[in-house]
DNA sequence: GTAAATTTCAGGAAAAACCTAATTGCTCAA
DNA sequence: TTGAGCAATTAGGTTTTTCCTGAAATTTAC
């Protein structure tokens, strides 16, 4: 079995004593290669080791724990790196998420969710803890949820003005879009000048702006 | 320990025996209540028993899994679903999770897999299979950078040529533009014109859409 | 120090947008 | 059932904007 080489970084030496005890006794191919006490230390550590997988929580001292995952991430790829929170606020995970983070949890879970995560993101995929999961799926629904409840009734516009908004959004010309409805194009642009005004509107660059934001249009 | 009611919808009878008996032989506080080859034996099913999970298959005879999960739910929103899929495709998830199912299985994984998902829903958790979960956290992503995504001004636009995108994007007309920078609307012109040919771009609008996708312009 | 690129601008043609109406068809209520 | 109201369609004429063809002054680059 492969030997897996673990950094730990937390600004609480009792927390990386404990990280260590638990990881090293639960299993023989987990070896704790180095602690660091913040972000600077963690990166120092990274230039004398090699690391398959940091666990990183997520305030420390100088160089927190997004920015040193950014920065390792950066210059290591393949490492792993789990993020340890105590933050169940998604602009946290967000962020950990962005900084290119493989893993993110939560300090008041248990220790078998640790090792889950572990050998979660060792398979090349993403863990969160479950609570944190729920929350992700939950917003994610939302957001497909705007997207497309917009798209139902975006104000006060008739479905044709709706139909025609799009393709405006779109990046159609007047003349394309009455070509591709058959109809005139003076037609389109009365219901140009219909849905500008409903929407209170006063420029065809607003007009766009108005339905990318609304999701009737996508980029 | 409380008696877990479970009811099984699928059209094929191999799978639904094959699920009673792991199911049974499992646990013993998981019960299989009643079998249904479609939606309506399944809603009929519900009629005549109290249920508190509900396994379904997504594609089914008539009225399929999707639709009796919003009917059951209607009725009775207690009632876990999991729903039990071949597909891997986000559209299948995100029509389920509508639907208000609190879980979705893959019919590759492993029956473990299943029993977790089971125990999941019942403390009123959402369950997704593992890869269809990293698919989630992946598009959540996904949709949340298209929020807000800034810097990246790459291309080969002057400084000039790139403030005036902006003020375009932004829906300044022309002639406000020239205003604002004190110069000849017909200096704005040319500029626009060089941009878009720079750009290869054809229309004001899609000069818009691609400031707002490239986040010179923010929404 | 010259060539290339940037920033500036103009005149006139072409296109699009804007304003004012007007017709048709459909619904809903008096 | 009739007329008011709205949605969808269109025309004509005016105004505005964009597009095309230059081109001068200034900056940058090699």
């Amino acid at each position: 079995m492969k030997i897996i080489k673990i950094a730990i970084a937390d600004d609480h030496k009792i927390i990386r004593d404990g990280l260590r005890s638990l990881i090293e006794k639960k299993s023989g191919s987990l070896t704790i290669i180095g602690e660091a006490q913040n972000g600077i230390e963690l990166i120092e550590l990274f230039k004398h080791n090699e690391v398959d997988l940091a666990i990183i929580d997520i305030s420390m001292g100088p160089i927190d724990g997004i920015e040193a995952t950014k920065i390792i991430k950066k210059k290591f790829p393949n490492t792993k790196i789990l993020i340890l929170s105590m933050h169940k606020e998604k602009s946290f995970v967000l962020a950990s998420l962005k900084a290119k983070a493989d893993g993110y949890i939560l300090k008041e879970c248990a220790f078998e969710e640790l090792m889950l995560a572990i050998k979660t993101v060792l398979e090349n995929r993403i863990f969160l803890s479950s609570s944190i999961n729920d929350l992700v799926i939950q917003e994610y629904l939302n957001l497909q949820n705007n997207l497309s409840k917009h798209e139902i009734h975006s104000s006060n516009l008739t479905s044709r003005e709706y139909e025609i908004l799009k393709l405006i959004a779109d990046g159609l010309a007047t003349k394309e879009i009455a070509h591709q409805l058959n109809v005139s194009p003076k037609t389109i642009e009365s219901h140009r000048k219909q849905i500008m005004e409903k929407l209170k509107i006063t420029s065809i660059a607003h007009l766009i702006r108005y339905a990318i934001k609304e999701g009737i249009s996508s980029l």
